[in-house]
DNA sequence: ACTATCTGTTGACGTCGTGTCAATAGACAT
DNA sequence: ATGTCTATTGACACGACGTCAACAGATAGT
C-alpha cells in the first residue's frame, strides 16, 4: 500500500521527504480537522521521526501554507474567464459567471478538507492569515471588484452597487458557504448536494449583479 | 482606576470573581486576538492567580462560550421583526429587512471583538463549534429559511430560490462579512464604514430575495 | 472574643506538544 | 576501503495547560 512512504532510519532526497510529509498531511486532513493535526501525528504517517519535520517546515502553519500554494492558483484560474470578461449581455454574463462558480465549487469539493484546514489555521496564526486572507481572498475581492466596476460602467449592473464592498460580501459568502458545505472531513459529498450549493450561489451572485428574475 | 478589580489573596463571592474574569476577558479581546488569549494573560488583569480561573471555567473555550451567552440572544432579537413578519409588499419587506440588517450590524460593531473571538475559537474547539455554528448560526439559518419559504409561497420571492440553501448562503455571508469588517481588535470603526457595509449587505439580501432594482 | 468550620485561593506538580541541537549513521565520491 | 557530507534522531528545555493538597480569610456558633 504505502510503497512510496518513507521508512525509518533511511536517507532520502530532501524533496522526496518533503513531498511525503505534504502527502501525509493531506491524508491526515482527509479524516481529521486541523485542530487535531499535530506534528507527531503527521510524521507518524511517514516513517520519519518528529524532529525530521523541522528540517523541512518551520511549524504546522508553514505546512498548511505550502499546501495552499498548490491550490491557490487554481481558484483564480477557474474564475478567470468571468473575471477578465466584459461587454456581454446580462444573460451572457450570468452564464459565464455561473460556470465560474460551478468550477470554483468543484475545486472546493476536491480540496475541501485542505482548504478548511487553511481557513482554520488562518485564525490561529498571523502568517497563515496573511497568506490566506490578505493574499488569496483579498486578491479575489479586488479582481471581482474590478469586474463589478466595469459592469456598473457598462450598465450591466445597477450603479447603486459599491463594487469593492459588494465584491467582498460576495467573495466572503462564497468562501464561507463552500467551506461549510465541503470542508467537513467526515461528510461524503453527493452530486445532488453540489448542484444545490452551486445553484444557491448562482442565485445570489446573478440576482445581485444582474438582477435577472422577477 | 481598577477600583472594582479583584485584589490578591482576598476572598470574594463566586459571581463577583466570575464577572471580574469575564470582564477581564472582554477587555483583553478589545486589543488582542483570541489566539493570544491565555489563561495567565486574562487572570493577570484580575488580581487572582491562574489556578483560580479553573474554579469558574473549565478552560478558555468555556470562557468564550459564556461570553457568547450574553450576546447570542441579541442577534435574534434585532432580526425578529423581519424573521416573523409576512404579507407585505416587496418594498415593505425590503425596508424591514434593511432595518434588521442595520441593527444586526450595530450589534457587531458593539461586540465585534468578542464575536470574532468566538468565531476563532469555534475552529479550535469542538464544544465552541457546537454552540456557535450548530447552535446560533444554524438556528438563524432555519429562521431565515422559514421566512424565505413564506416569501416564496406568497410570491414575494421567486420560486426558483431554494429557501434552506439560500438562507445559509446569506447568513454565512453576513456573519463572515461583518466579522471581517468589525472583528479586528485594532480597527477604529467609523460611521461611514458602517454605512457602506450595511448598504452592501442590504443590496445583496434585497436583490436576492425581492429583486428590486433594474 | 475565641474557636470551628467552610470555602475561596494558590504554590507546586505532572502532562502534552513544541522547537532546537549535538551526535549519529546512511549514501556517495574518491 | 575510507572519508566526507548531510539527512536523521534522541534528548533537552520551554511554555501553557489542568489538577490537587494545603492554606487562609470570612462567617457562624458559643
Amino acid at each position: 500500500m504505502t510503497e512510496d512512504s518513507v521508512s525509518r532510519r533511511r536517507r532520502h532526497r530532501p524533496e522526496e521527504a518533503e513531498r511525503a510529509i505534504l502527502a501525509a498531511a493531506r491524508s491526515f486532513l482527509e479524516s481529521n480537522p486541523f485542530r487535531e493535526m499535530t506534528v507527531e501525528g503527521v510524521m507518524a504517517r511517514t516513517g520519519l521521526s518528529r524532529p525530521a519535520f523541522y528540517a523541512y517546515f518551520r511549524d504546522r502553519y508553514d505546512l498548511v501554507t505550502r499546501l495552499l500554494e498548490g491550490i491557490g492558483g487554481l481558484l483564480f484560474a477557474v474564475d478567470r474567464r468571468w473575471l477578465v470578461g466584459a461587454e456581454e449581455s446580462r444573460k451572457e454574463a450570468s452564464v459565464v459567471l455561473a460556470d465560474a462558480l460551478r468550477r470554483g465549487a468543484e475545486t472546493f469539493v476536491r480540496y475541501g478538507p485542505v482548504l478548511r484546514a487553511i481557513s482554520d489555521a488562518a485564525s490561529q496564526d498571523a502568517r497563515v492569515e496573511g497568506v490566506y486572507r490578505y493574499g488569496l481572498i483579498e486578491r479575489l475581492v479586488d479582481a471581482v471588484a474590478d469586474r463589478i466596476e466595469r459592469d456598473v460602467e457598462t450598465g450591466l449592473s445597477p450603479d447603486d452597487l459599491e463594487p469593492e464592498e459588494t465584491a467582498r460580501a460576495l467573495v466572503l459568502m462564497t468562501e464561507r458557504y463552500l467551506l461549510d458545505a465541503f470542508g467537513k472531513p467526515e461528510e461524503c459529498t453527493t452530486r445532488e448536494k453540489t448542484g444545490a450549493v452551486v445553484e444557491a450561489l448562482v442565485s445570489v451572485w446573478v440576482r445581485t449583479l444582474y438582477g435577472l428574475g422577477p
